[in-house]
DNA sequence: ATAAATTTTTAGATAAGTCTAAATTAAAAA
DNA sequence: TTTTTAATTTAGACTTATCTAAAAATTTAT
């Protein structure tokens, strides 16, 4: 039985090692869950001996199986949850990550089995993100990010990467949702901002707000 | 901000008070929450420096306006995701009130009045206890327990006060479940067990489990 | 290759919630 | 009304998760 802090560090080590392919690094680590880098070694030299993770003093820290194990079911439960939210609560997308971040500690597998059921085993959360199966198991969808398009380029808008309410509520508010069409109108090479088009509106938008924004082409 | 701790302290003041109708005492208390006396006192003066009870030295402790609306809200959760669970996720009665015991610290008042209003804003929950509505209102049903009936009374059996699992299986091994029309066909006075009827079936029941039965007559 | 800067770890402290054992107070029995 | 018993509180310790400040190791720059 692993307490609500282990769960998020390893949910956190996972997401880290997805996005940077290496081992994960104690300030990046404190930085993303909020605390101070001496705590994170103190939890990461005691999920090492709970044997969740490899730790190398110094050389930072990567899951094992158990470990990943663990991580995929603590990931299953918040996009579920998230989606459960949305589906059936009347929440937006940009109302679900924090009681998410709650939820996904609930600790009961007929739960979490019959919650996906009820929501007929679906594939992906409310931002795109990927839900895995009972088993671990997901779908990896090819998507691209925005920035890789060029002008006239166009696709579907299927997943999101930067999860805060304020970026979410930025993207509802410009018409950015989940399955809209995008294309690409125009580029400016001296800020990398790109001119778009959805519903036949156009507007410009940011570095920023262009590398979370992912497609289907 | 309450820790889930000192929310279930106040349930179970909560519950106590309206069972005994007296001041809550340390020992009876340690033996609900399953912890040591010790342990009681020092959460005592806490939720009294919280202003969330009246604790007076060796006299034992009661909730203020303030603690009972916190019990009140905390009992409200755990009896709608009871219903939940049993309603739309096909758990039996006697399989949610360990995960209810942690659903009911979710933080977000939202989540619990759309969960209310997707559950059809149910005024009980599966054992047939009353749910608060969100204003900490709620209907109490005038219910009779089993062993108040003589020979040839009946009701309908409509809330269980023993919500452990081993007692709500040995009721539905035997039919008595929620809604189920019981008549008592014989008293024994040595032992006071009694004899019913459910569904033309006549059995034996003792003591033990008669006080935890209660009628709609 | 050495020095400077950065990252990471260690040492020691704190708060919450729990425990055991001892002391105190209250209640019951003699 | 003493004495005995039972209930309750206090004292001191432990665990988990956190922090600050200082030390150590690694990386980067000169
Ligand atoms: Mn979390
Ligand atoms: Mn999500
Ligand atoms: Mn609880
Ligand atoms: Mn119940």
């Amino acid at each position: 039985m692993l307490t609500n802090s282990e769960e998020n560090y390893i949910k956190e080590i996972y997401s880290l090692e997805q996005k940077h392919q290496t081992d994960v690094n104690t300030n990046l680590l404190a930085e993303k869950i909020e605390t101070k880098a001496s705590s994170v070694t103190d939890m990461l030299k005691k999920l090492a001996k709970k044997d969740l993770l490899i730790y190398q003093k110094y050389k930072g820290a990567k899951l094992n199986t158990k470990g990943e194990k663990v991580a995929l079911a603590v990931v299953r439960k918040h996009r579920l949850w998230e989606t459960f939210l949305v589906e059936k609560l009347n929440f937006s997308w940009d109302e679900v990550h924090e009681i998410a971040e709650q939820l996904e500690h609930i600790q009961s597998e007929k739960l979490t089995n019959e919650l996906d059921a009820f929501l007929n085993f679906p594939k992906v959360d409310p931002h795109g993100d990927p839900i895995p199966d009972v088993n671990g198991n997901f779908a990896t969808i090819k998507t691209v990010c925005l920035s890789k398009l060029n002008i006239d380029d166009e696709g579907v808008f299927v997943e999101v990467k930067d999860d805060s309410d304020k970026f979410l509520k930025y993207l509802t508010k410009n018409n950015i949702t989940i399955g809209a069409k995008i294309k690409v109108v125009d580029k400016e090479d001296f800020d990398n901002s790109i001119k778009i088009e959805i519903d036949k509106k156009q507007f410009n938008i940011s570095e920023n707000v262009i590398k979370n924004l992912y497609l289907k082409i």
